[in-house]
DNA sequence: ACAAAGGTAAGGATTGAACCATACCTTCAA
DNA sequence: TTGAAGGTATGGTTCAATCCTTACCTTTGT
């Protein structure tokens, strides 16, 4: 079962809720550009600067979260996102590689 | 530019297209069939005895076909679906294996 | 104590996906 | 030519995604 904050364990991932999630080009891009970062880079939901309200952030990041792209953890302040690289890659491979290998016209 | 029927060149082809069609549980079992069939197979829409009408079957295989993961030619008296799979696979490598090792429990 | 920043929740509008029933077209075979 | 099979088009319904505005909570910094 998803924890508290509806992060999924790696063998409850399901692929179809994952293609779902990076199905948006605002969530890809989001995904696309932590791939592409450092591996344990954490960001805040408003540092990728999509062109969307807040509750909207908020509708695109639970998504990521609920499908296992993403790991948010409290920081006090904040909430952190993070990459799932290593279980994502590891039940999914070559799925990050898809994402980050699309050309920048997002 | 797509074709009369729809297929787009596989440059055209996008990944948000492709991510979106297989997000679907049906379409993903015709991909998932056809990547683990004989590599030239051919397939009509009835064939997989997909639990829908033939109306959504239309719909189903167009957007498999728009997205460019299936090529439809006639024959006929029918419409018999191929997998594209070198197009697809040289474009995006690893994605038709990302359906094709989906466990069976669509 | 207070305001600002980051984030969430609730309410509501809009859009598109998915579905069905029905009707129609084309081709093959009887 | 008549019927059956495979597909498509049309009309209409239902449901979910997306988006916004507004309001609220929590933490940090002053």
């Amino acid at each position: 079962m998803p924890d508290a904050e509806g992060h999924p364990e790696p063998h409850e991932m399901q692929l179809g809720a994952l293609l779902a999630a990076l199905a948006d080009p605002q969530r890809r891009r989001v995904i696309a550009e932590l791939v592409r970062a450092e591996p344990l880079t954490e960001r805040t939901c408003v540092s990728f600067g999509l062109p969307v309200s807040k509750a909207s952030l908020t509708h695109h990041f639970r998504v990521l979260r609920e499908a296992g792209l993403i790991r948010q953890v409290d920081r006090g302040n904040s909430r952190a996102a993070q990459l799932r690289r290593d279980e994502i890659e590891a039940r999914f491979p070559g799925l990050l590689a898809l994402v980050a290998a699309e050309d920048g016209a997002l």
